[in-house]
DNA sequence: TATTCCGTAAAGTTTAAACTGAACAAACTT
DNA sequence: AAGTTTGTTCAGTTTAAACTTTACGGAATA
């Protein structure tokens, strides 16, 4: 009775640590399950299943396995080996903060590389379409492109200053 | 002819810019129509009307109320005025990454204060609950109060060193 | 004062994301 | 080999975001 109280409390206490921990890690651009889910994996002192963590959340099991593969994807979690085990077990990575911030840098930065592509390919076709060199129009571009270094920069010095 | 031509392809490079420069903006927690919008100012040698954005963009009036709102929100855009104009009149922010970086960097921040807040609050509440003072979730509770932490040194960082 | 024009609000529709349940294939058990 | 178990795929549903149209209030014009 005593204990059976206590163990509500704690879930309790659980329950609003997913809730508020959950909304930080969503800016992460993970969705609420994706980000619910991580924050579980975390709570745990054992690694978790598919149907563990669809009891968890009280969500589907494909939903389960959906999240789970895109937080495999960005290292945020990884599946763990059992003796005897069948059922495929996960866990939360350890480096809390190192891995959230490398999988959202590494995001930004890959996307910034292949826009910034794309822009100095339209700077090219701009410079060789002799029918109009539109001085407005390249100098704009050109300002896009520098921003889109000036982005690499704060990512990439993110990436050696803070972890 | 020949400038009808010519000008057929500058909207030609102009689709393709907003196309692909909007693919960054959206990485700033921006909606399409957001940075399609951002970008059509951007690229506009003159402040533009809600009417000249949605022939722009082909869509509803209420739709460029809504997003220029938004962007007015984050201090991207600006209302500036001319004398005898009836119709509101919007640009673009000049510094461009400037702007977008304190947005972004604000947005972050606020959310961190927010989270942590919350976070604390829970920490109170285990302490305060003298049935169980459960070590392992307090010592997960302080982990994600350090990660907020680590987080809000991060963004405050940017703010200091980027730009 | 009546009328036109502009921006926003409200209500309803469309579109896309998130989720579920059934079906399936691979691996394991017996 | 037959029968389970497990994770995933697929088809269909639910839910939320984005968008459009109509309506309205306030400001400008006549």
């Amino acid at each position: 009775m005593q204990t059976r109280q206590s163990e509500e409390a704690l879930d309790h206490f659980h329950h609003n640590m997913i809730s508020e921990f959950s909304k930080t890690l969503e800016m992460f651009s993970l969705n609420t399950t994706e980000s619910q889910l991580f924050v579980i994996l975390y709570l745990s002192d054992e690694p978790m299943t598919l149907d563990d963590m669809k009891n968890s959340l009280g969500k589907s099991k494909t939903a389960m396995s959906n999240s789970i593969r895109t937080l495999l994807d960005y290292n945020l979690v990884e599946r763990v080996w059992k003796k005897g085990a069948r059922k495929d077990l996960y866990q939360a990575e350890k480096d809390l903060f190192g891995q959230f911030m490398k999988a959202y840098v590494n995001r930004w930065l890959d996307a910034i590389d292949r826009q910034k592509s794309s822009l100095k390919q339209i700077e090219e076709n701009i410079k060789s379409d002799e029918l109009h060199s539109d001085q407005q129009t390249s100098a704009k571009l050109k300002e896009a492109i520098r921003f889109h270094d000036a982005l690499e920069d704060v990512f990439n010095d993110i990436n050696n200053n803070d972890f």
